[in-house]
DNA sequence: ATATAATCTAACCAATGTCAAGTTCTAAAC
DNA sequence: GTTTAGAACTTGACATTGGTTAGATTATAT
């Protein structure tokens, strides 16, 4: 929760950190309110300053948003990171465990997911800093693959390809159960558990007998 | 583009089926001007009526894009029984076949296909009409998992859970497509189908050796 | 002829994004 | 230690837009 450069100062004129601390409340906003009601004045108000003040820091309510995005997707790096160094597993259960962070990320924090995939965070022509941000997780992944490919475990074939199709299973699985037809099976942890472990263990031993 | 029963007289008072008139004009103004500026205004707007007009047929704005959202959903599953019916396919192709159309979808109507997936119209408590008509081709594609385990093809297990995984293979590599970090692999038909057909690919075979 | 559905005009009110101009604090220069 | 420049905020105002309701008006259908 708190970062490490800035002194939040609690009640002097300048702030200390309004940058972060309209993100947060920009965050809060999102589940009191809805994203409906996610403005840039409702994040100051929310955050107790003046509805211009957030003109400091960003250039306008996309930015605002953008920021959002970028935090949750370095939460989420740094969540994966956690788990990967914590447990000592096969790369095969590794791979298992990063699709249940990625869902649990998701479900946990689905206003944050849901912004980190919005549209207008992607261009053609460059690399914005939201791509930027979910860029890493890519690469970890094709690394791991590349990884599995080495000591024999997986096909070969071109390890990006796989990677992205891992991706695509985790993302659908993670978009389904935030708003889609299963929504409902996500209420519980045994049912959101179940359909992960099953999902990945038919991609990683295939549906044709 | 023309529905059956009512007469869409051109210049009359009464329109004649301004219902759909304003779901199509809602459409239209969803790619002319993008997201962000769809409303009930727009819409009527629009379809040339005033800005009341519209609720005479919808309840209020979400009424409306819920109307898209369903309409979406039904002119998907045409295409997927279009796809189903022509073709002359074994089941296993018959399943690349659905991936493929469900992805081109997608890609050829991506504004529609992000409002099929709003979290606003799923409910716990009750099925709304969007989920009802999202329902269908979950029904099917069920039936062809049962059909490929009972001619021996595919591995046992529960049907919905293998149904579940191929549709979020489809989910996931769509919307990873549209607004995730494989949209400039999108822009090209190659692409897109490369993407598809080598993820059917190791799912219908699996990723480990 | 009459009831009623479909449409229109008008108006209200609540928000919001954004800019401009003034204030208050911080920090660096002297 | 004082001055001073500039950054961080504040208040105020503008223009836009949108959802929604109320009360006519016009067409349709019985």
């Amino acid at each position: 929760m708190s970062s490490s450069k800035p002194k939040a100062s609690t009640k002097s004129y300048h702030h200390g950190d309004l940058r972060s601390a309209l993100i947060q409340a920009a965050r809060a906003v999102l589940y009191e309110e809805g994203t409906s009601k996610l403005s840039l004045r409702a994040a100051a108000r929310h955050a107790g300053v003046s509805h211009a003040a957030a003109y400091h820091h960003f250039k306008d309510k996309t930015s605002l948003i953008a920021a959002i995005a970028v935090e949750a997707f370095n939460e989420l790096q740094a969540k994966r990171n956690k788990a990967y160094l914590q447990e000592d597993l096969t790369k095969l259960k590794r791979i298992q465990k990063m699709a249940e962070v990625y869902i649990e990320f998701a479900l946990e924090n689905p206003q944050e997911f849901r912004l980190m995939f919005l549209p207008e965070f992607r261009r053609e022509d460059v690399l914005t800093d939201v791509e930027k941000a979910g860029r890493q997780s890519h690469l970890q992944m094709i690394e791991l693959v590349t990884a599995l490919q080495e000591e024999g475990t997986f096909i070969e074939g071109n390890p990006e390809s796989i990677a992205i199709n891992l991706w695509a299973t985790f993302h659908g699985l993670a978009t389904l159960m935030l708003d889609g037809p299963l929504f409902r099976n996500a209420k519980t942890q045994e049912g959101s558990t179940a359909l992960i472990t099953s999902a990945i263990s038919h991609l990683f031993y295939g549906l044709v007998k």
